[in-house]
DNA sequence: TGTATTGTGTTATATCATAACATGTCAAGG
DNA sequence: CCTTGACATGTTATGATATAACACAATACA
């Protein structure tokens, strides 16, 4: 579960795809969320704090439902309110992020930075990674702003290959 | 149907979201995506071509459920995969594209142009606009590049407020 | 015309997500 | 302390989206 060849995007980006001891992340994650919480008057309750545990430790893009198998066998709820309710939590306060070409969701490995994040999905290993979306965002801020629109959540994601998949597959290809 | 202040995106983007005549949508995008089709060798079936229809058609998102009831009422198949496999058929080869967020898909506006498209969701009368998307894919393309990911398809979709229904609603708030 | 390829339609099922309601928890004010 | 109101958790049930697998038809083309 834990191979560091596939880590899907720890808080320093260059390193995402990257060898490298990813150890810590789940930690230092796991303790800013509770700070930034507390401080917006928002309870870290044990179903939440366990959902993103186990996004955390998955180190992966999960699905409700495998979280919710999860969250089962530790004793929290068995059905799928369970485990979309404390996902949903997650996202809206920037813990979590959902993958909506993989109807899946993954642990915020920044929290607490503005972030309007971009994700690079390999379609072969299905490893996601977050990276910096400060530019994407502002693109997309300024293609909206010229036709009137207003901005308030965003969804980008990549499909592609990561490099390790890219070795194997074969020569890689620019950007369409 | 055709209310000229909701029009989802038409090929001009300036006016995606303005008031204006968009009566020959629909005729001169389905006669792009016949001559763009013989030409690659690939057939625009019946099913083909009146799903693309029913999209130009709608002007808006829609549902594959939505495009199959159409469908069947018109006797084709009434079973989901014909619908969605004539979606699919469209969306590879950029005559319709996939609005995650909705679950939907929409006509392509500019068929054969290189894009990869960026799209304004309102979430009030959830309307879709296709923006403009180059620059977005460039930085998507950029920030990969750093990462050593190879994109090959993208996704980029931004919820938010159409012009007219941040004046209904209240203030225009910036992007996060 | 025979044969391979592609397309259409079917049945059946998998997968993802939410509505509606009952029960439980907890902190703040009486 | 104990009520009450807000929030959180759990349930049942259902809805919505999507695909696998297979039979047959249409087309292309040798």
């Amino acid at each position: 579960m834990h191979d560091p060849l596939t880590c899907p995007g720890c808080a320093q980006p260059d390193l995402a795809f990257a060898p490298h001891d990813h150890s810590r992340c789940a930690d230092d994650v796991l303790a800013l969320a509770e700070t930034q919480l507390a401080q917006g008057g928002q309870r870290l309750t044990p179903v939440r704090r366990r959902t993103l545990q186990i996004l955390l430790e998955a180190h992966r893009a999960m699905g409700a439902y495998d979280v919710l198998e999860r969250l089962a066998a530790e004793g929290f709820g068995h059905q799928p309110p369970v485990a979309y309710r404390a996902l949903e939590f997650l996202e809206e306060h920037g813990l979590a992020h959902r993958i909506r070409r993989l109807n899946a969701f993954t642990a915020c490995m920044h929290p607490g930075e503005l972030h309007a994040p971009a994700f690079l999905i390999c379609r072969l290993c299905n490893v996601v990674a977050e990276a910096p979306g400060v530019a994407v965002g502002l693109a997309l801020g300024q293609a909206a702003k010229k036709l009137g629109f207003t901005v308030e959540r965003t969804t980008v994601e990549a499909l592609g290959l990561c490099p390790a998949c890219a070795l194997a597959e074969g020569p890689v290809r620019g950007m369409a």
